[in-house]
DNA sequence: GTTCGTTGCTAAATCGGGTTAGCGCCCGTA
DNA sequence: TACGGGCGCTAACCCGATTTAGCAACGAAC
């Protein structure tokens, strides 16, 4: 297909100059190192006609460096959040002309291992590692030579990793204000865990920390957590089983849901129930997955921020690459990244209550 | 953090050999050029001593390859299908040991060429070029030196680029004979483009070809298209006007929606008019989305298939790679990858009719 | 006329592997 | 003792760019 790619040489051939004085003009030190105007013109021009460009391998094997970044995440298929954490990485990475080298390890360790390897043996400059979901992993050895950042996961054991999280406990405290604030005061249930702190999906940092911050809100307003409904997994059907069970018994006011997809479940349960959303029932929930904007009435959620995420976690791991050496009894920062309130329709104030602040 | 990485120098040094004897003995060619067990048992166990690998970016200088291939599509993060492509090329790239550089265009053209560009510097083995809907597209000239597939989309001219794409007019035909065999013959309905082959959005290869497929399996069965509306784009919310619209007008005995987020849409304004699915309206659709499993009743639908495109992409650019010098006026082949039938509970025979086929 | 300084450029080493060509030693044979 | 040949290993070069050290030519100063 092609004529062999241009090198300096070629470069240096055309303009009838060695390799080191071409590479001095191309790298912009010819003016400090006294190179005269016609050799640098004739240099400027060749490297001009034939097309140069540098081949980005050769500098790396000098400098051990790579201008790419490793993102290895355990899925990056399940849900749209791994696709807009990748994305927002990317405009980052791009915005300092780096790449990015994907690997998916889908949970499992030696997979994980070889991964790690392969990426370390293309010099990459530094490691995201990524989880789907926010949960706490193990941090693997492999990474021995890389600087590196947890993103969306917190470390089993204290390493001297970074970690970039979104922050789940202000979200908490965000969805219960937003009933809040409607004027709801009682009979707010919950769908997916609680209502005690242990009540959670295993692994789950995400339930647990939007749970304390549900339950500091609406405890700070003098409010009670009416009851909850946990899930197993937190898929539409599950959320359709705890409502339509919470509905067998008693008549909520309000559901905060712990994601989008239970929340669509719950509407099946209350649309099976007669129940109107937001008429008779209000519902808030998390996540912000493109169903929160397809389903009717439109979900009002805390959304999870996808793409800053992934930038962050770009920054983070830049800052520490131009750190010089960790020390080794450095505890990794925790980042968190703010969730924001989707506002739509599926609050409203409760019956005889006028809409409040 | 690390104490540099070890080289084949080091293991030569420990094994008290030269570097080309260490070479010689870790690439397994040492039998073949007697080299003394003695020595050959000394340069395994050093570089198993000293962790050794053998850095492929130094391999990649010499030899020109890198073992990686770039994925650039316009966007990584709109659809789900996105992440299941990336998926699919993942896993077919790692099992010969390749990674993947991710890139996104955004559709920008200079975006693209810089990052092409960026890829071809880093001496990346082959090109995929993605879209995330399947559509044509301009082929852009920044591809020189490397082979190169297209993934779910089709060259606006010819070239010499293959092509990968979902099999969609077999697709249209299989939605269509799944209402035929549940004995639809009167009342069928198109959601999301048609009835002309005409009345389809821009750029949209999949609606024309859908369509194609589901008008010629009708016709063989001598069964017209009762009617159409078409929608500007394929959201829920289009979907939900263009069937409301149509219920205003006739009452269908069933509908093909063009794709999963139309046939959401569609259910909402069947509720509205207070029609039930499947018994007085049967609905067919096409992706395979995670809401078709989600929504109630579950919806039939014709699933792109995701993983599968991008497994084919790497496996079709190896042959690529593998094939010596395209000739120039070689027309690329178009590969496509069957779509499957996703039965749920959307479907039944029309009243009168007894369960058919 | 020697020494020093400046100017403008280049030879050679470097990074980490792979590869080609060939060196030194030992053994057998004449 | 001299020569030929196989054995076991290594020196040296290549890939493409950067960098260090230094060379040649010329002018000025003593």
């Amino acid at each position: 297909m092609s004529p062999r790619r241009v090198t300096l040489a070629d470069v240096a051939k055309a303009a009838g100059v060695s390799r080191t004085t071409a590479s001095l003009v191309l790298s912009g030190r010819g003016r400090e190192l006294r190179i005269s105007q016609d050799v640098e013109q004739r240099v400027l021009r060749a490297a001009e006609r034939l097309q140069y460009r540098p081949n980005i391998v050769s500098v790396g094997l000098r400098t051990g460096t790579s201008r790419t970044i490793g993102f290895v995440s355990d899925t990056v298929a399940t849900s749209r959040l791994a696709g807009d954490m990748i994305k927002g990485a990317l405009e980052a990475a791009r915005d300092r002309g780096f790449m990015l080298f994907i690997g998916e390890t889908e949970g499992d360790a030696e997979l994980e291992r070889l991964l790690l390897q392969a990426m370390q043996d293309r010099q990459v400059d530094g490691l995201i590692l990524a989880s789907m979901f926010t949960r706490t992993i193990k941090v693997p050895k492999a990474i021995t030579a890389v600087p590196a950042v947890l993103l969306n996961a917190l470390p089993e054991q204290p390493t001297p990793l970074p970690a970039v999280l979104p922050d789940e406990v202000e979200a908490g405290r965000t969805a219960a204000r937003a009933l809040l604030d409607a004027g709801h005061r009682e009979g707010i249930y919950l769908i997916g865990a609680g209502p005690g702190l242990r009540d959670v999906p295993r692994e789950s940092v995400a339930a647990v920390e939007r749970l304390i911050g549900i339950r500091e809100a609406l405890g700070a307003a003098g409010v009670e957590v009416a009851g909850a409904r946990t899930c197993p997994d937190w898929q539409p059907e599950h959320g359709f089983a705890a409502t339509r069970d919470l509905l067998g018994a008693i008549r909520p006011r309000a559901l905060i849901c712990f994601n989008d997809r239970i929340a669509m479940g719950a509407y099946q349960a209350l649309d099976d129930a007669g129940l109107a959303v937001p008429g008779d029932v209000s519902v808030v929930s998390f996540d912000d997955h493109p169903i929160a904007s397809w389903i009717r009435p439109k979900l009002t959620s805390v959304a999870l921020p996808h793409d800053e995420l992934g930038r962050r976690a770009v920054d983070v791991l830049f800052t520490e690459i131009g750190r010089d050496h960790a020390g080794p009894d450095r505890v990794g920062e925790v980042h968190r990244v703010p969730m924001h309130l989707r506002s739509r329709e599926s609050i409203t104030p409760p019956p005889g209550v006028e809409s409040a602040g």
